[in-house]
DNA sequence: AATGCTCGCAACCGCAACCAC
DNA sequence: AGTGGTTGCGGTTGCGAGCAT
C-alpha cells in the first residue's frame, strides 16, 4: 500500500514510503531535540528526506498519542458534525478529535463519510438534503427547528481553494447520529432563552458557567443559554478565558456578538459570521457533554 | 489461477499564511 | 511596505491489497 519504493530524487532526497530505520532515526531525533526546524532536521538527523516529508511522517504516523485503526461511532459522528460547521478545515477538525490527524480524517471523509452522506441524499459539501426519499420517521422538519443552520449560520469560505465549504451549514443537532443515520437531520425544537434586548450577559468563569445578566439577576446552568448562531455559539462551548461577553443588540433579536480580547469580536454585528469565531476556543468536552446531556 | 477493477491510505505537491528582517 | 525563508494546510496522486469475474 502507499507509494512506490523509496527512490532518490533530486539532490539525493528520498521519496516514497518510509523505512523502519528512517522512522527510528526520526523519532529518536525528535525525542532528543524536539519538533520544529523541519528544514534543518533531516540534515541534522542524518536523513535523506526533505523537511516536509519528515514533518508529515512525524505528525501523521510517529507522533505519540496517535490512534490507529477504525473510527468509532462517536468519532464518525463528530467528524460529520464538525464538517458541517467548519467545512474542509481538516486541521481544525482534527484538533477536536484526539489522536486523529488531519490527513487521516480527510482520507476517511473522502473515502467513507462523503459517500455515506451522498448515499443518503445529503450533499457532503454543504450538508443539505437533496432529493431524499425518506420515510416519515426521518422527515426533515426544518420549520420545527428555529435553529436550522440556514437561518443562523453564515459561514464564509476561508480560502479560495476550499471547493467544499459550508456556506450555509446545518446547525449542530443535539440528537445527532452518525452518517448512517438520518436522525441528525431532524432537528428537534430547542429550548432557548428569549433574547434580552439591550442587556449584557457575562460569564466571568466559563469553565464552570455562571451567568449574570446586567440587570442583576443571575442564572446558572448549561441547558438554557443563548444559541444565537445555531448551537455553536452556545456560551458553554466557548473555552474559558476572561472578558467574554455576550450581548444582544436592540435591533437584532436573534444575533449576538462575543467580545473578547481578540479584535475580531469587535466586528460589525451585521457582518459577523460563525467563521469569525476562533474555533480553537471551543471546548470539545463540553461540546460532547452538552450534546449527550441535552434532551430538550 | 489469472486478470482487471476498486478501494484505502501514505505520501507528495502547490500554495497560502506566517514570521523575521 | 517589501522580500525571502519556513511552516502548515488541503487537494491530489499512485501503489498495494482485496475483491469480482
Amino acid at each position: 500500500m502507499g507509494r512506490s519504493q523509496c527512490s532518490k530524487g533530486e539532490g539525493g532526497i528520498y521519496k516514497g514510503p518510509w523505512t523502519e530505520a528512517e522512522d527510528t532515526t526520526l523519532s529518536a531525533y525528535i525525542k532528543a531535540h524536539g519538533e520544529g526546524n523541519w528544514r534543518l532536521l533531516p540534515k541534522c538527523a542524518g536523513l535523506s528526506r526533505c523537511g516536509k516529508s519528515c514533518r508529515l511522517r512525524w505528525l501523521n504516523y510517529l507522533r505519540p498519542g496517535l490512534k490507529k485503526g477504525k473510527f468509532s461511532w462517536d468519532e464518525e459522528d463528530l467528524i460529520v458534525t464538525l464538517h458541517a460547521l467548519l467545512g474542509n478545515r481538516w486541521s481544525l477538525i482534527a484538533g477536536r478529535i484526539p489522536g486523529r490527524t488531519d490527513n487521516e480524517i480527510k482520507n476517511y471523509w473522502n473515502t467513507h463519510l462523503s459517500r455515506k452522506l451522498r448515499n443518503k441524499g445529503i450533499d457532503p459539501c454543504d450538508h443539505k438534503v437533496g432529493q431524499l426519499t425518506l420515510n416519515s420517521k426521518y422527515t426533515v422538519d426544518r420549520s420545527n427547528s428555529e435553529l436550522y443552520a440556514g437561518e443562523f449560520i453564515h459561514q464564509q469560505p476561508t480560502t479560495s481553494a476550499e471547493k467544499c465549504t459550508t456556506t450555509s451549514s446545518p446547525a449542530y443537532s443535539k440528537h445527532h447520529s452518525p452518517a448512517d443515520d438520518y436522525e441528525h437531520l431532524a432537528l428537534p425544537p430547542v429550548k432557548r432563552i428569549p433574547p434580552v434586548q439591550g442587556k449584557t450577559i457575562s460569564s466571568p468563569n466559563l469553565s464552570y458557567p455562571t451567568y449574570s445578566i446586567s440587570d442583576g439577576s443571575n442564572s446558572s446552568g448549561e441547558d438554557e443559554y443563548l444559541c444565537p448562531y445555531g448551537q455553536l455559539c452556545c456560551m458553554d462551548w466557548i473555552s474559558a478565558s476572561d472578558n467574554h461577553v455576550l450581548e444582544c443588540p436592540p435591533d437584532r433579536s436573534h444575533h449576538y456578538s462575543v467580545e473578547q480580547q481578540n479584535p475580531v469580536f469587535n466586528a460589525d454585528m451585521s457582518t459577523l459570521s460563525i467563521s469569525d469565531f476562533d474555533c480553537l476556543d471551543f471546548d470539545i468536552k463540553e461540546f460532547q457533554d452538552d450534546a449527550a446531556n441535552s434532551d430538550l
